[in-house]
DNA sequence: GCTTTAAAAAGTAAGGT
DNA sequence: ACCTTACTTTGTAAAGC
């Protein structure tokens, strides 16, 4: 396993000392982030794909590397946001989007979207909200999927809007500011998504 | 074969010129107090007209950048318009300026909205990551320009170099969008 | 790669009242 | 809650770090 590691540019080159610094970081991040050895490998992959296109000439390796990491949690739908994958790899979440569209790009990657239901477990777990309130904000984004209202909105901002509607409806005590938190957005953003929510979904 | 008329509109035109002599910029920032050099910062000198409404980077070598025009016609214009200030300001410019358009952006209304989850799926070359951007990014290889599209039905389109690139981008998007079907129609 | 210019789309954000 | 301002994305040239 992880042979792909091994088979790439001569041991005596600058890149390959960097290329190996930041794999060693790659394996801290993957205790950090609790990876899988799956996401792991299919990281090693996509990495090799960018090595072998020539598209680390020239670009910072820890930013390809993490760009490559999220492009593997997206395609394994493994739920691990660019800032998880920035801040564990102390790169800017800026240079990651940057890196990961350079990848989708050149390797001509597809990428399921992001589905907002998959964010509501980590949010609900941040915020200690109870499985009911879970549930019912799952039935919501299922919802609103079909009638299409996340068209270009946040799924952390979809999904923490369910889920406080889902407070709500249940009588479960959570502030805006608690969900919006949990979730990474701001309050505001739950406010708009939840009102269109409701709307659309005439609850 | 759409069903709709898309209303386009040129937003902003991007334009390289050149005169062939060096400029002394620092003599034109005295000559015209409303430029902005900061030399520190970036090399070129920001001169802006308000009409047609742009601004024109000028660089010493003689060479220049306007942009904010409207269509290419304006954008000529403004350049020409530039250099004649400067003549008037005292700066002397042998020959007319060589212009050439470098891109232009365009902002569209295709009348119905989008199935933008399935568009990501079935059009080749688009990326649509929603946390980063709400549009799906699209590059269509002929024209060479970069369509963004929103749920909306709007759309912009840049990375033209003439205006009749826009219009063609806009109508191969708007009919593969339909022979996918992924346009929703009547609101 | 960055710096600066312009403009649109729609979403998100931040600050003030 | 509002409003305003500002940032995200796309493309493009310029000279220089």
């Amino acid at each position: 396993r992880l042979r792909t590691w091994d088979s790439r540019s001569q041991v005596h080159e600058p890149v390959d000392r960097n290329f190996r610094q930041a794999f060693s970081e790659l394996d801290r991040l993957k205790d950090k982030l609790a990876l899988s050895d799956a996401v792991i490998e299919k990281t090693a992959y996509i990495y090799r794909k960018a090595l072998d296109k020539g598209l680390v000439r020239g670009r910072s390796i820890p930013g390809l590397v993490a760009a490559a990491l999220y492009a593997a949690c997206r395609d394994t739908e493994t739920p691990r946001t660019l800032t998880d994958v920035a801040n564990g790899i102390n790169i800017k979440r800026k240079d990651v989007a940057r890196c990961y569209r350079l990848l989708l790009r050149e390797l001509d990657l597809k990428m399921p979207v992001v589905d907002p239901i998959k964010c509501v477990a980590r949010i609900a777990s941040k915020a200690g909200l109870s499985e009911k309130t879970k549930r019912k904000a799952l039935q919501i984004l299922k919802d609103a999927a079909e009638i299409e209202i996340s068209a270009g909105k946040d799924p952390m901002g979809l999904a923490a809007a369910a889920l406080y509607l889902s407070c709500v409806m249940n009588g479960e005590n959570k502030t805006q500011k608690d969900v919006a938190q949990a979730a990474g957005v701001t309050e505001v953003t739950i406010r708009n998504r939840y009102k269109g929510l409701k709307e659309s979904l005439k609850l | 074969m759409p069903q709709t008329k898309p209303i386009v509109s040129i937003e902003n035109v991007v334009a390289s010129a050149s005169i062939d002599q060096r400029l002394d910029l620092n003599i034109i920032t005295q000559t015209f107090p409303d430029v902005e050099y900061h030399p520190d910062q970036f090399p070129g000198l920001v001169f802006r007209i308000k009409s047609p409404k742009t601004a024109t980077l000028i660089f010493s070598s003689g060479k220049m950048v306007c942009t904010g025009a409207k269509s290419e016609e304006q954008s000529i214009k403004a350049v020409r318009s530039v250099v004649q200030i400067l003549r008037k300001g005292g700066v002397k410019i042998k020959k007319d300026a060589v212009i050439v358009i470098q891109n232009i952006v365009a902002s569209a209304n295709l009348g119905g909205k989008i199935h933008l989850e399935q568009a990501a799926r079935n059009l080749p070359r688009s990326m649509y990551e929603p946390e980063q951007f709400p549009g799906l990014i699209h590059r269509m290889l002929d024209p060479k320009t970069v369509i963004l599209l929103f749920a909306s039905g709007k759309l912009v389109c840049t990375g033209a170099k003439k205006e009749s690139d826009v219009y063609r981008s806009v109508h191969n998007l708007h009919t593969l969008l339909e022979e996918k079907r992924l346009m929703i129609y009547e609101s």
